[in-house]
DNA sequence: CAGGTATATACTTTTAAAGGAATATGTAAT
DNA sequence: ATTACATATTCCTTTAAAAGTATATACCTG
């Protein structure tokens, strides 16, 4: 990885709805509507912060019938993992965050978009 | 460390200029002549870059005489000091941030603004 | 094919920040 | 007090990206 593509990703990092999704995507895969709900967010909102991680290498997407299922990218990312495990670290602290795992936990799983 | 706090430190370390900053004081705490030397860069471009990470805590200035002297915060900040292991580690790989520790290393440091 | 659902894209407005030019501030030396 | 030097700040222009509204696309079902 060289400076530009560092620089790249600490962009993706920086914006507070983005680091709620991958913090929710370290957990595991999830739909759009999924993030939308725990979120509470817009849909347009969470599409194009997806598309965001997407185009920068952050998140894959994979399509199931009417849904799409994004996860972390399996492409080795050694500035991510780290920054991923420092986001772990702080759900404990940060009330968004951890709430948003809570939620993550109390959804209802036997949706058909639920990998 | 909230998330709010968490982007912002992102923010700081998304721009090309900023790591290369902070790069270089992880070495040890420098003047702003000595950066806009290695870095080749404007006066001006130096001192906003230094100005946006003090006013975010990420480095501490203090003067000497006629020279700012720059260093990384004291304050424990646990996202910033891994992320500046990671540069450290990313500098045998990336160009830049490699030529430009060669180039602190052969900086004349008899200077009187040399800490 | 028509209609519904999930998601993406295009267009627009607003905001943060980057970079340059000019100028201001603070310190030292004479 | 004046000058020189190092650094900071202000003003301006440009660019990236965030968010909203509207619309388009893709897939499924009947």
């Amino acid at each position: 990885m060289n400076s530009e593509e560092l620089c790249q990703v600490y962009r993706c990092l920086c914006d507070k709805t983005r680091l709620r999704i991958l913090n929710l995507l370290s957990d595991g895969a999830l739909c759009v509507c999924h993030l939308q709900e725990i979120l509470n967010e817009t849909q347009v909102k969470i599409s194009k912060h997806l598309a965001y991680l997407k185009a920068h290498g952050l998140v894959e997407s994979e399509r199931r019938a009417n849904w799409m299922i994004y996860q972390i990218s399996n492409k080795t990312n050694p500035i991510l993992e780290k920054n991923l495990k420092c986001l772990q670290d702080l759900v404990s602290e940060d009330p968004t965050f951890k709430n948003d795992i809570k939620r993550l936990h109390a959804m209802d799983t036997s949706a058909a978009c639920c990998p």
